[in-house]
RNA sequence: GCCCGGAUGGUGGAAUUGGUAGACACGCAGGACUUAAAAUCCUGUGGCCAUUGCGGCCGUGCGGGUUCAAUUCCCGCUCCGGGUACCA
């Protein structure tokens, strides 16, 4: 009996239960490390081989910052709430709790198989009421706070009333909905619920009309990074743009802080850039157009006040408050007209549609404040109401989009940036609009021949100076929509009085999430909690319809894994100050533009309210690669049932099928269980080559339809966690994508069982020696502990793999058994594969368990080299070796090379030019 | 369109600062052990030419460049993957 993994990986499962190996607590004699994975939303569907990828990433780096003595904070949760759950109660009638907690389940059971070091009394699950009591509580706290741009923090929302009852707005800088103007006295006059309304105009959570992506297939609104291209991103369903009265979170106000937080951050570059152009900053002015015979005034922004001289109309977005006001009586009813058709287009068509040009006018003028000129002001849905002001001045001569809205409608374009080096020319020749980064005003009045920057900081001094703008910063990032017309999240502290909104005491809390006896919309379309019983607080007042939304739950949790059984607090100061921030985090790149800036931007309001003592929560991440899937095919003749091997298909007329990939090894097809597969098959024929049915393959994206999900459990039944864990480091690297190929995983199976042989015998009978060892046995062991350690802190998984292999079978072939090589090995190894690790660690005669040893310290005493074997090479081609001492200087070097027979064939008849010596490195002659 | 990655044997990949390209592993081929199989071990394995022996040429997506020396740096392309998009 050799290597026997199953024994031994239950054995040790158990023994750290009973011994409670991975809890840990607040110890102040040693450092903190934390280590966090996004925590998954337990789907139905299981774990499948790609989830634990980034888990054995965390996992080793959790358990190698132990080995070094620091105390780390490595815990797992669950995503509870979400749609699944809930669309799969639309369908069965089954509680999405009981769904949720089955997944679970089976979600945790496949965990435990693979030896993670969680912490699970720190187990948290954002459905559980404990949880999420502080999920509404931080709500009511964005509730009870206001932006302040002046301190660039959030302030208690009581700070700004009395500023109101002292001032009114004067003198106020917040972040709001809209610019609201009044005095003192005005606000000494408004009741309670005009109070209430001003004030939401401020709250960090607020209630408001805004624009929102309404998807009616699940009957709910959704964040601007749930949808994408015009469908949701769960279920692809159709999104549509609409006014409704939500809650939403302030994010924007927190844009400028969030875009200068990622340079404190060690994430990847472009994961950092995704980020910064989400936020999209853009720096440019506001400027104010009046409208000829009204005293409506337009104003829209631009980050090229330089090219006003080139304005030649305007567009409005079809939803702005000013079409109303604007259109003419004349234009009326093609105005009309064209409202309805864009509000009848959905998102998608209008995506879909981008090169249509589509617009009407409005009847009325504006007029440029720097030329007086009158200018046409034009509807269309190519200006978004959710950007800037929803207006714009139209440059067609240098804006791709105006340009094609100027030539659709006859509209004038006048060039007023010449690149350097150029001469203008007539706009009517051109095909499209001429690039203006840089170049040469022309046609504008006072700034003629000032370079584009040069104008753009004069034209920005005039307005400000003249009172028609203001330089203003915009960013692309919006407030989160946090209504969701759901059942399954939770439940808004929120009642309402008059109409208007207010929050529920924290000593209420949690507001648990009520039964229904159904999981859709009130006949009158209600959200699902208009079903609920008593649905209203101890006086009556109807409680919120509404639930939050997925990332409500996520956006706190890895604060709540620091203090998770805290009833009095979210986190107490003492474990907030202990554990801090998130050391490294692990996670997908698909949290890039959601979960990334919502926790960050929550993280910042409780920093601000001085609940927690970091601005910044993950100070490093790293993007696990995905793990596609790698499909089978069999190729069956049409119309029979008869099948061809790969490689002789070519030869018939074939259909390739999908096969199940776990009835195919080496790309070789289990012939007995493919029969057995389908009753279809059951009968049939095989047209083999050597003997074996060869599939072909292709990469597809990991899904059952496709066959090609791999299970992890069937992995570590069949070759064990230690296994599962190794080969999933050794496909490659971390951080890159790569296909799901069994093929390869003999080979780390192979190498534990070399590992296990060092101390055992052919029998299996233990053998460990006690001599000391020898300076080639500890070379290898010090140069494998240099490795190691330098590959773990690059997250170089992949080649630790290599390297623990190359150790292994150079101690094999050196026959060493000696306790003082492999004892120290198989520390470096524990991290890895930990299950046998701490077999051989306890067979070796080591007390405690290995999670605790000390890591190795490489020792350059053994690593010396006196020597090296030099390429030698002419005109840079390696043509042979040559060992020579390392301590012999540049010119012996040069001569050796020089005098070796070899090198005569290479000099004959030829000339030396010059010749390169990198001592220890390289010998280079150049001839000719 | 824009932004960010990437391209190395039959396959996954290695080469950390410009210095021996292909480590390690899979697969494949041949061999040992075995009645046989499994397991294990040994040898070979980038391509082409030569193969009696030594060996030679080419080669990291393509085309240029810098350098004694380029998978690595620079310029210009091609293809693949991901993100994002009327953002003024």
């Amino acid at each position: 009996m050799e290597y026997n993994f199953k024994q031994i990986e239950n054995k040790w499962r158990e023994t750290w239960i009973r011994q409670k190996t991975y809890k840990i607590d607040i110890d102040a004699s040693r450092p903190k490390f934390y280590v966090l994975d996004m925590f998954p939303y337990p789907s139905g569907a299981g774990l499948h081989v790609g989830h634990p990828l980034g888990y054995i990433a965390s996992d080793i780096y959790s358990r190698f910052k132990r080995l070094n003595g620091f105390n780390v904070l490595h815990p797992m949760g669950y995503d509870a709430y979400g749609l699944p759950a809930e669309q799969y109660a639309i369908q069965t009638g089954q509680h999405p709790a009981i769904t949720t907690e089955k997944n679970i389940a089976r979600y945790r059971e496949q965990l435990d198989k693979i030896g993670f070091s969680y912490d699970w009394d720190r187990e948290v699950k954002t459905c559980e009421p404990s949880y999420y009591k502080w999920t509404q509580w931080a709500f009511i706290q964005m509730f009870n706070h206001y932006y302040c741009n002046k301190s660039q923090k959030a302030l208690p929302i009581a700070q700004l009333e009395q500023h109101f009852a002292a001032h009114g707005t004067q003198g106020i800088d917040t972040a709001c909905t809209e610019e609201l103007c009044f005095t003192a006295d005005d606000w000494a006059v408004y009741d309670l619920k005009k109070r209430q309304d001003v004030l939401l105009n401020y709250r960090i959570a607020y209630l408001a009309d805004t624009m929102v992506n309404w998807c009616s297939t699940l009957g709910t609104v959704l964040a601007n990074d749930e949808v994408k291209d015009g469908l949701s991103v769960r279920g692809g369903h159709p999104v549509e743009q609409r006014v409704m009265r939500q809650w939403s979170l302030r994010v924007s106000a927190y844009a400028e802080r969030l875009l200068n937080g990622l340079d404190q951050v060690d994430w990847s570059d472009s994961l950092k850039e995704v980020q910064r152009n989400w936020i999209g900053r853009s720096q440019g002015a506001e400027m104010t157009f009046k409208v000829k015979d009204s005293d409506v005034e337009m104003v829209i922004f631009t980050t090229r006040a330089d090219t006003v001289y080139g304005v030649t109309f305007m567009v409005l977005a079809p939803e702005s408050e000013l079409v109303a006001q604007l259109t003419t009586p004349a234009q009326q009813q093609a105005v009309n007209d064209y409202i309805v058709e864009t509000k009848k287009r959905t998102e998608r068509e209008r995506l879909a549609e981008v090169k249509k040009v589509t617009g009407v006018f409005s009847g009325a003028y504006a007029i440029n404040p720097l030329t007086n000129e009158e200018i046409p002001v034009w509807i269309s849905d190519y200006v978004l109401a959710g950007y800037g002001t929803g207006a714009i001045m139209a440059v067609p001569a240098h804006d791709s989009r105006d340009f094609a809205f100027a030539r659709q409608f006859g509209l004038p374009i006048r060039q007023v940036v010449v690149p350097v080096g150029e001469t203008p020319s007539d706009p009517q020749t051109w095909d499209e609009s001429r690039d203006s980064k840089e170049g040469i005003m022309v046609n504008s009045g006072p700034i003629n021949g000032l370079s584009v920057k040069e104008a753009i900081r004069q034209t920005a001094a005039h307005i400000t100076q003249t009172g028609i703008g203001r330089v203003k910063t915009n960013y692309r990032l919006r407030d989160a929509i946090f209504s969701r017309q759901r059942y399954w999240g939770e439940p808004f502290p929120v009642y309402y009085k008059d109409d208007m909104p207010y929050m529920l005491d924290e000593s209420q809390l949690p507001l648990t999430l009520p039964e229904i006896d159904k999981y859709l919309p009130t006949e009158n379309g209600e959200p699902p909690l208009g079903r609920a019983k008593n649905w209203a607080t101890a006086d009556g007042y109807p409680l919120e319809l509404n639930t939050m939304p997925g990332f409500a739950g996520s956006s706190a949790y890895y604060l709540r894994y620091m203090d998770p059984k805290n009833d009095g607090a979210l986190v107490s100061p003492e474990a907030n100050a202990y554990w801090q921030d998130v050391d490294l985090y692990i996670g997908g790149t698909e949290h890039a533009t959601g979960h990334l800036i919502y926790s960050r931007f929550w993280n910042k309001f409780l920093f601000d309210i001085g609940l927690i003592v970091k601005d910044e929560p993950f100070k490093k991440l790293i993007n696990q690669g995905m793990i596609q899937g790698r499909s089978n095919f069999v190729y069956r003749i049409k119309g029979s049932n008869t099948f061809v091997s790969l490689r002789l298909k070519d030869q018939y007329d074939t259909t390739p099928i999908h096969v199940d990939v776990n009835m195919v090894q080496n790309d070789v097809l289990d012939l007995e269980r493919f029969k057995a597969w389908n009753p279809e098959y059951a009968n049939a024929e095989f047209i083999l080559e050597d003997g074996k049915y060869v599939c072909g393959w292709a990469v597809e994206k990991m899904s059952k339809s496709m066959f090609n999900v791999v299970n992890p459990d069937d992995i570590v039944d069949q070759y064990g966690a230690d296994t599962l864990r190794l080969y999933e480091m050794f496909l490659g690297p971390l951080e890159q994508s790569k296909p799901w190929d069994t093929n390869g995983i003999d080979g780390v199976h192979k190498f534990l069982r070399k590992t296990w042989r060092l101390i055992h015998d052919r029998e299996d009978n233990l053998s460990v020696s006690a001599d000391a060892p020898t300076a080639e046995e500890l070379k290898i062991l010090h140069k494998t502990i240099r490795k190691i350690t330098d590959d773990i802190e690059r997250f170089a998984f992949n080649t630790s793999v290599s390297a623990f292999m190359i150790a292994v079978n150079e101690l094999t072939s050196l026959k060493c058994n000696k306790r003082d090589i492999v004892s120290p090995l198989v520390v470096l190894l524990a991290p890895f594969a930990p299950h046998i690790c701490e077999e051989m660690w306890q067979l070796m005669g080591n007390s405690g368990s290995v999670c605790d040893a000390q890591w190795p310290i490489a020792d350059e005493q053994y690593l010396v080299e006196n020597s090296f074997e030099y390429p030698v090479s002419f005109n840079g081609k390696t043509r042979f070796k040559l060992t020579l001492p390392l301590d012999l200087s540049s010119g012996d070097i040069e001569k050796a090379a020089l005098a070796h027979e070899e090198s005569q064939k290479w000099l004959e008849g030829k000339q030396v030019k010059k010749i390169v010596v990198v001592p220890g490195r390289i010998i280079n002659v150049v001839v000719g």
